[in-house]
DNA sequence: TCGGATTACGTGCACCGTAATGATC
DNA sequence: GATCATTACGGTGCACGTAATCCGA
């Protein structure tokens, strides 16, 4: 069998021209390199190279060799990646969500379950999850609509919903509710990781009027140091967060609210279905 | 990179389940196979086996490492005789024909513009001479129907004309010409080598009534011996061969007269021309 | 006690580098 | 005299084997 440290040469040479440059691009003597060519041959059974004494070119079964080589080398390379890829796929769980909140409860629940394993998050939207589920680069998703296709076990997670909160003195302060359009004219304090509400806040608000930043600490001080609205959720609102200093109104639409689903794939429905009784018993005691 | 002596022990291993017949199968102490395998795992960066202090199993990505491995050895070992392969192609020219008398006049004519190659000849039916053609077991092939085929380079080479000889006093020794129908009735001399001519026999004769050698100096003994009719042809008697005891009778019908034609690949047009027109002007001399 | 893996240690070969030689421009 | 391949020779790393140890049926 041909060693692959023979096939690594002979596509330095064919890539170099010369023996020489190849030995250089290898860290190798010329000598070394001449030999293991030689050597090569001998291997195949066959002459890969026209000698001129001072020149060697590849003949037309060494251009032949050479695809081989190419070939095998990349498949080599493949399973260096690949493998080291895999196990790393055998040792963590990727979550993705589409919402930050369901991915939160969620993830204690799997670390729990798996806790050899490493627990990796990522926010995404519903079309990305999915196909990330397919592909392997996902584990669990959590959706917010509920997913076609066969290939898939879904289950119903838990709902969530949107609520404004304002400064006491604010025009809208008074209300029982408000809609998206009443809130149209405002400044509204967000921060940028909250998965598909986002998409929900372009496209129902001012995005001009959004003030976003990327980090929650960030959010936490100007909400603390100005009187700007800002989101809240019922769930979030259940974990104790809440300022007494503001009103906190619902916001009565569809778009406001929303459904989780957790997701994976059939064929691994088994491996995790301790992950998914286990969200819908702590579903249940909350409530 | 991964040597392929690794991914040998490695798919060994799996074969075998224990280190210890795959170190017997590979000629090689266990404690070099052990120490291979921690090998492969260093640099493969990741755990292959589950280690119990007496019993080494695959994990998961071992498994899925030992598929890796297995392709490669098998591209590795098609790469080694793919090459031989490919070489001793580089260094033959491969001629199939349909009949003895043509693939004879041509090889001599084949060889003399192809010195350094080997010529290889060989006696098959038109059909598989076409597939052989177009998977490159023969560079040149001899027909007697002119082939379809855009990818096909074809050009006529030359007649041939079936006789009959017969002793003197033989029934139908005073007959200008005799038909296959005539023949039917008597015991003919043949030799296996004859290509398509043999299903024409076998067709047109009473196959019962052939009696066929495997080696042609068989058949001249035979010749000689007995008063048996055999066949001959125009372009073997053209050659010197005729025996002035017996009487030579042409077979009036079309199943007894050929037309050959010298077909190669398109793509190898170029490369045999030489054969093509060498083979043309020999024919026209002949004339 | 046997099957099977690992550790420890010494050895040889195969691959490597340096230096010299050869060949072509 | 450059450039580039090959031959010659001496060194070394590494894969191997032997022997010893360990562990579980």
């Amino acid at each position: 069998m041909i060693e692959i440290y023979l096939l690594e040469q002979l596509a330095a040479v064919a890539e170099h021209g010369t023996l020489l440059k190849a030995a250089e691009v290898l860290y190798l003597s010329q000598p070394a390199l001449s030999r293991s060519m030689k050597k090569l041959e001998a291997e195949l059974g066959v002459s890969l190279f026209d000698r001129d004494n001072s020149k060697i070119t590849l003949n037309k079964t060494g251009q032949y060799a050479v695809e081989y080589a190419r070939r095998i080398l990349e498949l080599d390379r493949e399973m260096c990646e690949g493998v080291a890829d895999f196990d790393r796929r055998q040792r963590t769980v990727s979550v993705g969500a589409c919402a930050p909140f369901p991915l939160g409860e969620l993830t204690p629940v799997i670390q729990e379950r798996f806790v050899e394993m490493a627990v990796t998050t990522e926010l995404s939207d519903d079309e990305k999850l999915l196909s990330g589920l397919r592909n392997r680069s996902y584990q669990l998703v959590i959706l917010h609509e509920k997913p076609e296709g066969r290939d898939l076990f879904c289950q119903h997670y838990l709902e969530e919903k949107l609520f404004i909160v304002l400064p006491k003195d604010h025009p809208l302060a008074k209300r029982k509710s408000v809609t998206f359009d009443d809130l149209r004219e405002y400044k509204v304090l967000l921060v940028s990781s909250i998965g598909f509400w986002m998409e929900i806040c372009r496209k129902r608000l001012d995005p001009e009027k959004l003030i976003v930043q990327n980090n929650m600490d960030a959010l936490l001080e100007l909400i603390e140091a100005s009187t700007l609205p800002h989101f809240t959720s019922d769930r979030i609102m259940e974990r104790g967060f809440s300022n007494p200093d503001r009103v906190t109104i619902p916001i009565e639409e569809d778009d406001a609210k929303t459904t989780y689903y957790i997701a994976c794939l059939n064929s691994e429905k088994k491996k995790y279905g301790a992950v998914f009784s286990a969200a819908r018993e702590a579903v249940l005691r909350g409530m």
